[in-house]
DNA sequence: AGGCGTTGATTAAACGATTAATCAATCTTT
DNA sequence: AAAGATTGATTAATCGTTTAATCAACGCCT
């Protein structure tokens, strides 16, 4: 077979100065015994040749291919894009290509997405699970991205922290009776929300949770939340999990006549891209995702280049929530990433604050 | 160097079974001459023993690495996610991987992702332009989605139907004062929505164009566009060239007070995750990505695998935007792909026949 | 002068899969 | 029976890069 590449090899190289093949490849790798003045030379002839070094023969030699899979429950969820970007731009910062994996809201389907990186030979995964992901034993290091209470979780947005900051903003804008809008209760990203939130209330402050899944199952998908009904019965405030969620809140109190911020206050999670743009403007938590992909991508370069910390995942391990069995889990030093509130104009005062102005004045 | 492959090569199985390795490479690809037996035989043994080929071998071999390269503006816009999850799905049901190439929004680095993923030796690229991408020569097949009015595009939505079909369900619908809401005159796909817009009405119908990046240069990032203004001036209908835009609007004319779809109708494109849980829920253009990704992934693996229809790019070609020099741009039979209408809560009867109706009754 | 260490290169082999060419045995045709 | 064709396997080489081992020449130290 004659040669498939379309540009130069080593061994072009090579011929062209007159020494051997390896001579070049530790040239250009500035390893081995290459004087300073013939490294000079062949890093020359290499860039005038155009030479691009073979992936496909570097990683048959080292046995490592510079690729890193991203598998993603489903990424035209709105949340994951940003999730992918962030990973890709750090991995590519650490030299490697990402491949993307994506199940498409199928859980069944991430297990096959899985083998199909182990197939591509990737060098490590970055996994963003959904509840029911099984890693199979992917022969490579895998770092988790989910939330802290996820056995195996490599690093995340500290949900809970997040969900104390949008509770004590809320309490402090006076609101005393407040709706948290989730999408399912299997969710531990979901639970540390609402964890948090609770954490940061007393028990002057009445709190109640309206799952959607739930609400849609009995009333068909896109049905309305019935928000009028719960701002009649006297809640001021709609904490929702997400912003798709508070965007589908707002509209629909807006929709009913009642204005937001005035009448009813409206705050979300993740800061996406339309939470600023909207009318009034979304307030919100915001994720470092950037912190986040380095920590991630940093902890499986490590363990993939100098076998950095690992935890093996098994039976055994944590036991709230199904365990990632057979894993070869990285582990960060910093697992936790602070979330960040994001006040914009959905936010105003509540009747406990507006009764505090009136007594002060 | 000691094997660093966790599982067992041809070579093991050969052993084992006391074969050649060309013989058990024969079986397991069909090819060859390797008696039936024999196949059964060593296929068995590959199962048991858990054998998954080496991609670098066979990338080497072939020259083929089994990877296609995705080059995005900004995945974490809210468009190119469903792009992104098409043309993976689309690529490994035939038989590919996808690396993702994300360039944040940046156009310049639009260029350094192309140059990552030749770095990479992928064996084709779908690539989503942006105004001003350049396409280095890559060396490899690139299939392009933008809209079919840009030189070198392969396939994609019909943006001028689409124009067209939203044009006309809001001139049956009685609107005669129509604000169509844009990002920038500098994008093919938006021009050529508007485009079909305009072609569908006639002079009894009046509209205008709303730039919102030109609006933010003087108003800041978030601006209200003044919607509440263009209603008291009578337009009747917000025709949004994006469901980001159409969200925009929505927001924004429900907190002026302006009940949609009572006093105002809005409508958008692109269906987005969001659309349909909104309320009210939004009259939008839907394409059909999975039909793009599709044609796209089967062009290029065609031009991959059997040389199949390639144009080449260059100068010369079409003169009105940019040309894609040096490309080897696939070609598909069916490059344009009809949009749907999905008419949802957000488009309301418009005072045309509203008169109408008067008039009959 | 002889021995040892260092330098700068090359040789040889490896990684795993594919594939064209070759060969021995068997079958079919003349 | 002899010649030609077919079958089912193996041999040999290739793809491109990396890397351990080796070697010749030179410099330094005793």
């Amino acid at each position: 077979m004659a040669s498939t590449r379309a540009g130069p090899n080593l061994s072009r190289i090579a011929a062209s100065l007159g020494v051997s093949v390896a001579t070049v490849s530790n040239a250009l790798s500035g390893k081995g015994r290459v004087s300073a003045e013939l490294v000079e030379r062949i890093r020359a002839t290499a860039a005038a040749l155009g030479y691009v070094p073979s992936q496909a023969g570097r990683a048959l030699r080292t046995g490592r291919s510079g690729v890193l899979g991203l598998v993603l429950p489903d990424i035209s969820n709105p949340l994951f894009p940003q999730i992918a970007q962030a990973v890709e731009y750090a991995a590519s910062v650490a030299g490697y290509g990402i491949l993307i994996a994506d199940s498409r809201g199928d859980i069944g389907m991430q297990t096959e997405a899985i083998n199909r990186l182990v197939e591509r030979g990737v060098d490590g995964m970055v996994i963003v699970p959904r509840r029911g992901t099984r890693i199979a034993d992917a022969g490579c290091p895998v770092a988790v991205i989910d939330t802290p209470s996820t056995p195996g979780n490599t690093v995340s947005a500290d949900h809970w922290q997040g969900g104390r900051e949008i509770a004590t903003h809320l309490r402090d804008l006076g609101h005393r009776k407040i709706l948290l809008i989730g999408a399912s209760s299997t969710s531990n990203v979901q639970n540390d929300r609402i964890g948090g939130f609770k954490s940061a209330l007393d028990a002057t402050i009445k709190t109640e949770v309206l799952w959607i899944e739930k609400l849609e199952e009995q009333n068909g998908p896109g049905c309305l939340l019935g928000l009028a009904d719960k701002a009649r019965q006297g809640f001021t405030a709609f904490a929702a999990l997400s912003d798709l969620h508070a965007l589908r809140a707002l509209t629909e109190l807006q929709r009913a006549g009642i204005a937001v911020p005035d009448s009813a206050t409206v705050t979300g999670f993740d800061d996406l891209i339309w939470s600023a743009v909207v009318t009034p403007a979304l307030t919100t938590m915001r994720m470092d995702m950037e912190t986040i992909a380095e920590i991630a991508i940093a902890a499986l370069v490590n363990a993939i280049e100098n076998g950095g910390p690992i935890e093996k995942g098994g039976p055994g391990e944590a036991a709230a929530d199904e365990p990632l069995p057979g894993s070869r889990l990285v582990t960060a030093e910093k697992s936790r990433v602070p979330m960040q509130l994001v006040v914009r104009q959905s936010s105003g005062p509540g009747p406990a604050r507006t009764n505090l102005s009136a007594e002060n004045s």
